[in-house]
RNA sequence: GGAAGGGUGGCCGAAUGGUAAGGCGCUCGUUUGCUAAACGGGUUGGGUGAAACAACCCAUGCAGGUUCAAUUCCUGUCCCUUCCGCCA
């Protein structure tokens, strides 16, 4: 979510903005829907501070009226002559006429605040579901182009093209000769998009799992987290996941729980409804998690080999920074990614997406993509955003200046660090013998017992 | 799954319908050979407003309701604790 004063003041150059992106976003009805809410707080304030004064009013007549009575029962005890308790029963109704004459006007008050509290809240309403669509504002460093035509490739990098003296294989054919994978019955047990990792290819992606989490918690300082794999829907809406993916969530049918579609919506929310101390930025963590999605918006694509499923598994970083260092963050979260590509050996390049690519909810993106020899593609193993303070509004995650001042919002970076299956591919089909067995990385060999080819 | 109790500031903790005590911690000041102590002040978040300071409004887990007025009464909901049952 956007900061409500950017739209105040800039309107013309959040549109211009937002144009970048190829999309539109309700400037307009949000301006006009942000001054009814002012107007109409200016007057319900005022007139819950007629009601505050006048409540209080009544309370102290209130208590007069009970003395009153009280010395009123006592005089007809006999206690005071006629005059007297004439004067006290004239006391009396003169302040029952007070309070009720009070309760009334107040109660009109009450009566009109309720009126304006029911505009406020539609109009409220109206303007939070305007802001939800009003994507974040795009770096001036991110290429300008109306999809993903536009985006930037950057010449290659990394290790040297894989280069063979044979045919190079898909992993698809690869992964069931060595019996590592096993796509039939992995459709038996769940369905199409599922596969079986056996033997020494489920030893080789829990050893690709274990050295990338080893590697940024010992070379870049992260905190390991193991978040709970469903959370509350709440906590979806706080990612900027709800509304919009709705359709792609897997979720409980009776009770309140969804399914991580990555562990970016678990972090994103750690710290939701807190204020840090300015001393605790950056906090970096990574973590391993299952991801489902129920991918309905590329039904048909990619549903050869395990390229994409409904389950995966992934490592993904995420930084919570101080609003001035999120752009060197995003860089050196760059790094850290191509730090995993260049241990396992990979060739890689990079992309700077472009501006009607870049997500919803970021500033700016890169992509990491890996040559894999035998499907003949570049695979998207990272992305790398910042996010700015959109995700940190809505998910209300603030911290507190050093200085005192007031509680600002941090920036947050997210990036996959990377993701398995596509890791996978490239490992199995780069690392291909002519007699179809696959060498295993130098790094990976102590996390698979020392074996140095699945054959 | 059943039963009971509970959720109030950074922490503890009072307030049974009258407009959120008190203490601890933190911080500033005064006093003071130093430290300590004592005394005094300050000490949440959001909003409206505004040159700035004020001022005012909202917030007692959350959402509604009753009332002139809700920490207090009612309804729903979330969470925590304890006991019972079941269970890897």
């Amino acid at each position: 979510m956007l900061d409500i004063n950017l739209i105040r003041e800039k309107p013309e150059w959040v549109k211009a903005q937002t144009a970048k992106r190829n999309t539109t976003a309700p400037v307009d009805e949000i301006l006009a829907d942000d001054g009814r809410r002012r107007e109409i707080i200016l007057e319900v304030e005022e007139l819950r501070r007629q009601r505050n004064e006048s409540s209080k009013q009544i309370g102290a007549w209130m208590g007069s009226l009970k003395k009153l009575e009280a010395d009123l029962k006592r005089a007809e005890a006999g206690q005071y002559v006629g005059q007297e308790l004439a004067a006290l029963q004239t006391q009396l109704n003169a302040m029952q006429f007070n309070v009720d004459e009070a309760k009334a006007d107040t109660g009109r008050i009450g009566d009109r605040i309720a009126e304006l509290d029911e505009e406020l809240r539609q109009v409220e309403a109206r303007l939070r579901d305007n802001m939800l669509w009003v994507p974040n504002i795009v770096q001036d460093s991110v290429p300008v182009g109306p999809d993903e035509s536009a985006n930037v490739f950057h010449p290659p990098q990394g290790a040297p093209k894989p280069v063979f003296d044979f045919e190079p294989k898909a992993h698809w054919d690869l992964g069931p000769a060595l019996d590592i994978i096993d796509f039939e019955r992995g459709v038996k047990l769940s369905g199409s998009r599922f596969y079986i990792l056996k033997g020494m290819g489920a030893r080789l992606q829990r050893a690709v799992i274990q050295f990338m989490l080893n590697y940024h918690l010992e070379h870049h300082g992260y905190t390991e987290i193991q978040p709970p794999y469903m959370v509350r829907s709440a906590i979806f809406e706080g990612a900027g996941q709800l509304p919009k993916f709705f359709d792609n969530i897997y979720r409980d049918a009776e009770e309140d729980f969804m399914w991580l579609g990555t562990a970016e919506i678990a972090l994103t929310n750690l710290h939701r409804d807190e204020i840090l101390a300015e001393e605790m930025l950056p906090l970096k963590y990574v973590s391993y998690t299952p991801c489902w999605r129920r991918e309905k918006m590329s039904a048909g694509k990619d549903v050869r080999g395990i390229k994409r499923g409904h389950e995966f598994h992934k490592v993904e970083m995420y930084q919570f920074t101080h609003p001035d260092k999120s752009l060197a963050a995003h860089e050196e979260m760059k790094q850290h990614a191509l730090d995993i590509c260049d241990a396992l050996g990979f060739h890689y390049r990079l992309v700077d997406l472009a501006t009607g690519d870049v997500g919803f909810a970021m500033s700016k993106t890169y992509d990491i993509e890996v040559w894999a020899a035998g499907c003949g593609e570049w695979l998207e193993v990272s992305s790398i955003s910042n996010a700015t303070d959109f995700q940190a509004r809505r998910a209300n995650v603030r911290y507190k200046p050093a200085d005192g001042g007031k509680t600002r919002f941090p920036h947050t970076l997210n990036a996959s660090g990377l993701a398995l299956p596509r890791v996978m591919i490239a490992l199995i089909e780069n690392n291909q013998q002519a007699d179809g067995s696959v060498v295993v990385p130098e790094v990976l060999r102590p996390y698979m017992g020392g074996v140095d080819v699945i054959r």
